[in-house]
DNA sequence: AGGTCATATGACCAGCAGGTCACATTATAG
DNA sequence: CTATAATGTGACCTGCTGGTCATATGACCT
């Protein structure tokens, strides 16, 4: 967490070291990060950085509490539009609402999907909590879903998490990669085509945990050696 | 391409620098890889090093084409167990293989994944051609298993070759990276949880493709606004 | 023997990294 | 106005990076 000093500064300051940040973050990712350039970029001196954080990830976990308050503050006044919503209507839902959110904050989702799933993989636990966190908010979902019968029981729970998790990270790189070559990101997430493409991906998802244990049963005897 | 000089080598020294060279690309990926450690842990001086290769992504242009020889030598005497499988038996049974390789060299398979899918994923179009060229391979794949009505044709190709390209690397990655905590990858790979694991995504991946248009239809129109 | 040519070496270079610190500036309080 | 505390600064440090090059070695040929 950033020390004091950093919190005591004007707000304008403030938004233009978190927004340099992202912009190094989102380019470089955190190793290859450099702390001059965001010094530079923000128009503060080496030794104020260091009055302000304690390091380079000390300024990401920063990142991402903003990106927490953003989306909390974003999804504040969202509401699914109908209040019966199945569980897979309802992570539609979700997916798509969150779509908007990269759309509106491009460079701070990049960022941060591009520490925790891209480099986060790799150099290993630091963020392994984080993702954790997460994954549970999911798994609770799927429970429910499997109580209302509407995933299949011989799908194992850890199995549909990583299914949802994968395709919540899938879509969203897909956004923001293909998005940013895009002259409007926002008009180009909201066109028929690309929401149509992103309505086809969560349907082969949902039909592939829908369907029921019988089918599953018989499909695996087709190739047991 | 590395150069003459390097091919003249003794098998053995050229193993060596391959070797170092694997180690410290799974470890710090391309751009974090430094030479001077491939040349400490190779046995060779600076000056050689740079005789041998043009830079640091000379040396992984190299591993790409170790890895296509050691895949296609691994694969000259594996064939599919029964001549009639239908697309997804055939991909199944890929997938299966290609995942026997991956825990053959755990290292090499790291590192190149992690170069080509995390890092390439964000900066840039490197690689961008050789991701072309195996989705290709896919596309061919899935055309074929729509010409004999296995996948549904409301499916788009391009979705599709995504959605299987995803899997791919998702299962890759898990076998990677839980794999390297197990004390024998081997006989984790192979164990009845983890192939069971594999067959269960490998089925919810081809039920959701699978779907009949008419089922897809039917289900869109339910979350239409 | 001398000569030639591919190979091997590591000291050396400039550039940038993360991080420190003595000092300058400004704000607050008495 | 003075004393004190908080904030701001950039020159400077060490360590590592990718990359070069003059020089040394040794195999092969005549």
């Amino acid at each position: 967490m950033p020390k004091q000093t950093f919190f005591n500064l004007p707000e304008e300051k403030r938004e233009k070291i978190v927004s340099a940040a992202v912009d190094e973050f989102a380019e470089y990712g955190l190793e290859n990060a450099s702390t001059n350039r965001i010094v530079e970029n923000s128009g503060i001196s080496k030794g104020s950085f260091y009055q302000y954080f304690e390091d380079k990830q000390d300024v990401f976990m920063h990142l991402l509490s903003v990106i927490e308050l953003e989306k909390t503050d974003f999804f504040k006044d969202k509401h699914p539009p109908n209040g019966n919503m199945d569980t897979f209507q309802y992570f539609r839902w979700m997916i798509k609402t969150g779509m908007e959110f990269n759309t509106k904050h491009p460079l701070l989702t990049q960022a941060i999907s591009r520490v925790l799933f891209a480099e986060g993989m790799y150099y290993g636990h630091t963020f392994a909590d984080l993702r954790d966190r997460s994954a549970k908010a999911l798994r609770y979902m799927i429970e429910q879903a499997m109580k209302n019968g509407e995933v299949d029981p011989s799908v194992d729970v850890d199995l549909a998490v990583m299914i949802m998790e994968t395709w919540s990270n899938a879509i969203s790189a897909y956004i923001i990669n293909e998005g940013m070559k895009q002259k409007d990101i926002m008009k180009w997430v909201r066109s028929a085509k690309t929401q149509e493409k992103i309505d086809k991906l969560l349907y082969v998802m949902e039909y592939g945990l829908r369907k029921t244990e019988s089918q599953f049963v018989s499909s695996a005897e087709r190739t047991t050696k």
